[in-house]
DNA sequence: TTGAAAGCGCTAACAG
DNA sequence: CTGTTAGCGCTTTCAA
């Protein structure tokens, strides 16, 4: 607080002020000893050997002055940030508010500084992430890639640099990511329909390029085919996550025979599309056509029917990732991470349902 | 390109690498001349008179490199970071995508990174923000309050400082803020229901101790005012903004008598609970109830029936905060905005319709 | 147990 | 037209 106080003189004309900052030798004159054993008090240094009186001098000094070290000076010294930054396609989901949560706990627990970008800008506008790099502003970064990024783009951005960490999505070619258990969670979300007694099930998915995508459908096919169920080809489509998408999607499933009794959306917000298409077409959820999602949010709450879902751990992401990037900046191999705890979750709400009678296998 | 191949070779084992870059005297090196050269040459100073031959063989060894500023000496040269940051209380909204979108390109017309943080961190956390600005990080605030701080708790944090400008709230004591016209836009929404022929208007609105709330409820007001309807304050709930409290809005409202034929929900949020509540209460929308929400976002698309909202320019609140903002650091004046442009925006979905017969005035 | 000093990369005042 | 130099705040080696 003190420090914090201004001069409000300088501004003459605005009641608005500027702050005062401490720097380590306004401390280290006013303690009456050297910068050099201010900093090191201060940062703890195990080496420094010292009388406890002078210690606690500074240490009450640097308190009375609100002391905070400048991170200009201590970057330039040491040559790294202490920042990271969580680069995604998208920041205004639920989803993301979980992932950020836990890539901010994690954060605060390395002692990182965490900054938050949107990959929109920064595959249209170059090269913001080597500029955000470049300048020194951050050490590292958690890539969350947008679905529709090709394979080889990502790794041409990234190639074999380990500051980063990918995340919910990896790369072939190359080590450094943390991803959910798409597979369980797709499998668990297919075996609740078929627990039902549902036997014509589709699958609104991502797009084919996305490996995450891919994992899904994989989770799916497994659940189908340990139940002894046939997938078929014409009940899968792959158009992609946004409501849009999935509208088209059931547009075409609805019209497949024999129609399909239930449904599994490999995204939240696309289940939601889901529902109003249903809907438009007469196509009575849960009665004629069960929908289950995979991703929890709260809409789901209030969609109509409230929507069952499959509720995946995106928090422990987002804290993995960070850890998992803190560990790389140090020098550790880079990994490959799936996160497998706390296990996917039904949600069960009200837009699944046993199939119409006489539709059951 | 070049300059971030990297020396593999030092981390024997990792097929992961570090980048190198390239400082001014490294240019300088190469171009055979000295490092102030570049530094004007590259930062454009005006005052520099010098050979356009040398200049662009400058240009040309930095663009070699792929040579990008030193965020950290400039930054401790200069003592300012050049780097914003947005608080907010959430992420996880479209709305505050719109306002992200404003601030992020907003921020770099002017040449500053922008930095997002969460408030709930950050009230909780004690002085997160104390430590961004301390640090030399950021050299100001875009901040978001939520809606439970109150007025003194928020003086206290930003008192007279001129790096925090408030946004879509202000508070009495102080200058400095940019938000949106929420009386005209609370207004339009109420006179679409009375252009539709309803008399009987309730408003589930923030809550009271909020500013934000009490401009849109004044907005409401003047609509009824205006139409020569009577203002009733057993119409009236003031609970927040979320799903949950306007479903108790709406419980409370439909048990009044003579009940509403019609309601504006001051947020979009609270809408979907309304319509939540209402279906389970039995009451139709719009056949017994219409609903329009203030604030558009894309599940208003896909709710129940889709909703009626008024749309605002949330993009100009940030673009403009950020403007504001730079201003002040700059030294002008702390100013107080009113976005009036573009105006609010009605969207017409299916959640209002004329009151139900015999029902109007 | 403490201090002096160098240097991280940059800008800007001043000197040639 | 271009170079020298000081210094922003910090950490760390070395010397005392």
């Amino acid at each position: 607080m003190v420090a914090w106080a201004a001069s409000s003189a300088l501004l003459a004309g605005t009641r608005i002020t500027l702050p005062l900052v401490a720097t380590l030798s306004e401390i280290a004159r006013q303690a009456g000893v050297s910068v050099s054993v201010v900093s090191r008090v201060l940062t703890g240094d195990p080496t420094l050997r010292t009388r406890d009186e002078t210690r606690h001098r500074v240490l009450q000094v640097a308190k009375d002055l609100n002391y905070t070290a400048n991170y200009a000076g201590r970057a330039l010294r040491l040559a790294r940030s202490k920042a990271l930054a969580l680069i995604t396609p998208g920041v205004s989901s639920p989803l993301f508010d979980d992932l950020l949560s836990g890539a901010t706990d994690a954060a605060e627990e390395e002692d990182y500084t965490l900054l938050i970008g949107r990959s929109d800008r920064i595959t249209q506008g170059s090269d913001t992430l080597r500029r955000l790099a470049g300048e020194g502003r951050v050490d590292g970064f958690v890539l969350q890639r947008s679905d529709d990024v090709s394979d080889q783009a990502l790794e041409s951005l990234v190639a074999n640099d380990a500051r980063f960490v990918l995340v919910t999505s990896r790369t072939p070619g190359r080590r450094g990511s943390v991803i959910l258990d798409d597979v369980s969670g797709a499998k668990l979300a297919t075996e609740h329909l078929i627990g039902l007694g549902h036997t014509r099930i589709a699958l609104v998915g991502g797009l084919p390029s996305s490996d995450l995508g891919r994992r899904r459908e994989h989770g799916y096919a497994l659940a189908l085919h340990e139940a002894g169920l046939r997938r078929r080809e014409n009940l899968v489509r792959r158009l992609g996550y946004s409501p849009e998408m999935a509208t088209a999607a059931i547009e075409s499933l609805v019209g497949a025979v024999p129609r399909p009794t239930g449904v599994v959306v490999a995204n939240v917000n696309g289940a939601i599309g889901a529902l109003t298409a249903l809907r438009r077409l007469g196509v009575d959820v849960p009665g004629d056509m069960s929908v289950v999602a995979y991703h929890d949010e709260w809409v789901a709450d209030h969609t109509w029917p409230p929507l069952t879902t499959v509720k995946m751990p995106y928090y422990e992401v987002g804290a993995q990732a960070v850890r998992s990037l803190v560990a790389q900046l140090r020098g550790s191999r880079a990994e490959d991470i799936v996160v497998h705890d706390p296990p996917p979750k039904l949600v069960l709400r009200s837009s699944t349902a046993p199939p119409p009678s006489g539709q059951s296998a």
